[in-house]
DNA sequence: TTGAAAGCGCTAACAG
DNA sequence: CTGTTAGCGCTTTCAA
């Protein structure tokens, strides 16, 4: 609305008594300029307080300089730590970062979308199921560069994957309970259908089973769904079922705080009735009663690796096809270890 | 650098029959088009699955339709529930939204800046202590529209600034811990120097206290810092000093965590030797053994309102001066309030 | 109700 | 090493 004045490159330009060619060439660093003309350019944008207008260079350049991060909404404890890893990405490349959110589009009302695309990103990173295989399969089709973050790509598209060890983190943990703690009969709580990383942990956990010649049986298996009250409902129901456990594995620590809460509930203490573990050492964990085993995810890490990846992309065409992050298990009395300096 | 296709304006014009200033008009939905032919260049848009160049509309309208946030860093449980709020008010409002972390710049390599500002933003959202004085009176002074979060403007500048009601909501939970439980020494964990949350916490401690007729003692106040480490720190010290107290006011709840760790060090029983109690009500406070009583402060409303401010500042160039949001006291059995279900 | 045309501020050839 | 100039894709007068 209001008027306020901005230092163009003109302006520079003439104070320092170049042309804006040479004003561009020193600030991109494209070219070879004269140091004692760079200096006087660069004292101008001192004095003026010159920023680019990153419009003008956006449309001159056919690059924004901005990557975008697409996620179905912003919500639990795992958001806080992936956004700083891409965060700290973006800026160390000196891109800026661009977030749009798919969950609960109030913007229905309007034919013309304005999504995250070719005219506003470089680049942009998919969380999980933020948005559908059309989508992606065009971004792909026309060579935009595209890194998935939690989740593969549609079958057939080469798009670079980021995301952890789960089948492996959670073949360790179950492993860890039986030949360890001696479990036997280990209840499973799988996560959300259609999420990899739910996909993902059951594998482990049933090939851990397999390993140890326990057979696999479905009634000790419930969705917990990643989070708490879907966590506490599939305890409850397992205990309905009436067939004896010695542990639970919730594929999430959000639903093993809910299965905590049914358990207690329920009148069972942990670990001495029966043990509980869980994935991804979200802060909480740390502080349950009695504190959670777990298996901790770089979240982190993966974000910074997503841009990484991004980032090679985008400037060489070129990335990884597939980045899995080791994950760590973390023992604490839920799962009847001997207790320790928590 | 990849070359990729993009419908253009043009390419929309072209396929609908009509000028690229009229479906301008269609898009933006200014100016009267006759009907039949605003249909046919929205189906063109659809046919052609057109977006506009964010860049391009950004240069000729002198508008970026982008709002951005600048914070310190992305750390805590503070984060996730106001950048949340955040996003919903500039989706809903049809803007983008940028993020830039001023903490730990790697990129001052470079003398030319890239900041948000009038280049790239409608408006920004300063959180906290993100950003110096001398920048916000720059941005003040050309009249560019900024919200302050949880943060008053410097001095003399009137700027609109969205918190909570800090002051009330201590006084409130003092009020409790002095009139209903019956304490009369109680200590305080203050948070970090500088920022205002810390300031008016301290305040309503104080206050209620000389409601109450008893006299401040510098003793039995220390610094938690606003982070766990820091708030364990702090009791140890208070503890250390010898003097008495029955209770423990952290300004922050996780200071608070640090303090029940202390405490628990200390070989003394929560509430039954000693009571406990923070601010925030963030999401591990509910888990600690036992559950910390504390006030609830409306993080996510606090960063929606935050948006409306600024949105009301750039389309009317008005606002309120302050916008204070109610806390409300949360009580569970860290304070010695009787078990109830949790 | 529609179209033509002039930029918005910058980058990137192309000349010199 | 430096300057000139032609756009980038869109919005927005101004005319018709």
């Amino acid at each position: 609305m209001s008027e306020y004045s901005r230092a163009t490159i003109d302006d520079v330009a003439e104070k320092a008594g170049v042309s804006i060619a040479t004003v561009s060439r020193v600030i991109n660093k494209t070219g070879q300029v004269a140091e004692a003309t760079a200096n006087r350019v660069l004292d101008a944008v001192t004095a003026l307080n010159y920023s680019p207008h990153a419009a003008a260079r956006g449309l001159a350049s056919r690059r924004t300089n901005t990557i975008g991060l697409m996620l179905r909404e912003i919500s639990g404890e795992f958001f806080g730590p992936m956004l700083r890893g891409i965060e700290a990405g973006t800026r160390e490349y000196g891109f800026d970062l661009l977030i749009h959110c798919t969950h609960a589009s109030t913007q229905a009302a309007s034919k013309v979308n304005y999504p995250l695309g070719e005219h506003n990103a470089d680049g942009i990173i998919i969380f999980n199921e933020s948005l559908d295989n059309n989508e992606i399969a065009r971004l792909y089709r026309i060579q935009f560069p595209v890194v998935m973050l939690h989740r593969s790509p549609p079958t057939g598209l080469d798009i670079p994957y980021v995301g952890f060890e789960n089948k492996l983190g959670a073949r360790k943990l179950v492993d860890y309970l039986i030949e360890d703690r001696g479990y036997r009969r280990i209840a499973f709580l799988r996560g959300p259908d259609g999420i990899e990383d739910s996909y993902w942990r059951e594998m482990g956990y049933r090939e851990s089973l397999a390993a140890h010649n326990i057979e696999f049986d479905a009634d000790l298996v419930a969705t917990g769904g990643f989070n708490e009250y879907q966590g506490q409902a599939a305890v409850s129901q397992l205990l309905s079922r009436g067939k004896p456990f010695e542990a639970v594995f919730a594929a999430d620590d959000d639903s093993a705080i809910g299965a905590l809460a049914a358990l207690k509930q329920a009148g069972l203490h942990v670990p001495e009735d029966i043990a509980l573990v869980g994935f991804d050492d979200i802060r909480p964990s740390h502080y349950l009663h009695p504190p959670l085993t777990t298996v901790r995810a770089p979240i982190e890490t993966a974000g910074r690796e997503a841009v990484n990846q991004l980032i090679s992309l985008i400037q060489t065409g070129r990335a990884e096809h597939e980045t899995l992050l080791p994950t760590e298990l973390i023992i604490r009395r839920s799962c009847g270890a001997p207790a320790k300096s928590e």
